[in-house]
DNA sequence: CCAATGACCGTAA
DNA sequence: GTTACGGCCATTG
């Protein structure tokens, strides 16, 4: 698992839609590497196409310290549903799944 | 080479 | 619901 197998997963997630740290993990055959996956995205620079505001922990919280406004106001933009606490219903907005099929068919 | 470093997670109390 | 802790592992210095 490399910083290019995170954002290979990444760039799977489809807009209006989120995934945790951990399933970014999965996806990428590396499950115990979720707390990796926080570096990768944090070493990407400011003009990247990688949607990495859609990667949140797997509470739903945006945990980002860098930017979570701007995190927020891009998962906004796309019509997720951010609560006041930095919330998002990971029942509703969870590309695991999706991602997973994507990946599958390859 | 080796140790430290994270935008984390699961479990336990 | 909360806090605490150990594990995780590619990258960096």
């Amino acid at each position: 698992m490399k910083f290019q197998d995170v954002y290979r997963v990444v760039k799977l997630i489809p807009k209006g839609m989120v995934m945790s740290y951990s399933g970014v993990a999965r996806q990428c055959g590396s499950p115990r590497s979720a707390r990796y996956v926080g570096f990768a995205l944090h070493a990407l620079p400011a003009n990247t196409r990688v949607p990495w505001w859609r990667v949140i922990n797997a509470r739903g919280r945006i945990s980002n310290q860098y930017a979570p406004d701007k995190q927020r106001r891009r998962l906004e933009a796309e019509g997720v549903v951010v609560n006041d606490q930095m919330r998002v219903d990971m029942h509703l907005f969870d590309a695991e799944a999706i991602v997973y099929q994507k990946l599958k068919r390859t």
